[in-house]
DNA sequence: TTATGTGCAAAATATTTGCTTTCCG
DNA sequence: CGGAAAGCAAATATTTTGCACATAA
């Protein structure tokens, strides 16, 4: 479901009438290559070792790209900046308020929530996202 | 707790060596007479009709101030805009996706869930936010 | 009186877009 | 070859800030 070879990777863009340039397999490794949930600026910095000459637009458009198949998710938190997650499972997320630092929460999301707003509301195709803040140990304890 | 009176306010923000004009007591007037969670921009657009020469530039500074007094909440939604909320509670809010309308949800917020990512992330003083999406009953049935 | 706040405009931040050239398929 | 994407720069959108003047206490 994930394609991770090239091949399977080219024909997962070709479906939507998409090209696998090395710009956008490039950023898309990077993502898939960290948890440290970066941001449009972080991925062009790191692109940018690998592709000297990339420009930011394209890292803002391949983020876009990327998102729009399902292959990466945009986190935006109350900070002005978003940040991108090549995990695109249901999971929480917690920022040091401190470092800015985003990690994974390992807590099952809980269930039926967007059920509950659907019938109480009267909202359709719901979903939420939960973004706890706080200080990390790193923070906290230096 | 929630000062109303002049009065009141007035010492509210002289405790903190601010003072009370008309500009701020305005502001803080529109947020607290409406439900619909407006924007700097909708606030700035009613506060105009009151006080037709205001800048936006005081509305924002104003709203910083007054999150910054704990009076009004500052919801980051994933839009590209700040919404800025009188009810200061710990409660959950919706938007649709599609005309952009923020709710609040009448969800009893999830206890313990704080507590939990403190135990297991080793995080301090956290807080959490969620936010619903999904489509309104009135963009749906239209 | 005087420090805090306002209005205005310019600056800063983050992201998007137009256009020409490059390159994937 | 033809259309999708890159690079670059200019444009947007939102929010912040510097400064001279006004005003609350």
């Amino acid at each position: 479901m994930k394609p991770k070879g090239f091949q399977e990777l080219q024909e997962a863009f070709k479906d939507q009438g998409m090209r696998l340039t090395y710009q956008r397999k490039v950023i898309l490794d990077i993502l898939r290559g960290t948890k440290s949930h970066p941001s449009a600026e972080m991925v062009y910095a790191s692109a940018k070792r690998r592709i000297p000459n990339v420009s930011l637009g394209t890292v803002y458009r391949n983020l876009n790209v990327l998102k729009g198949c399902g292959m990466i998710q945009e986190l935006d938190f109350g900070s002005s900046v978003s940040r991108y997650d090549a995990n695109t499972s249901h999971h929480y997320h917690v920022r040091c308020i401190r470092c800015d630092k985003v990690e994974d929460v390992d807590l099952s999301t809980v269930a039926g929530l967007d059920r509950q707003v659907e019938d109480c509301m009267g909202y359709r195709a719901v979903t939420h996202r939960v973004e706890f803040q706080g200080v990390c140990p790193e923070c906290w304890k230096g």
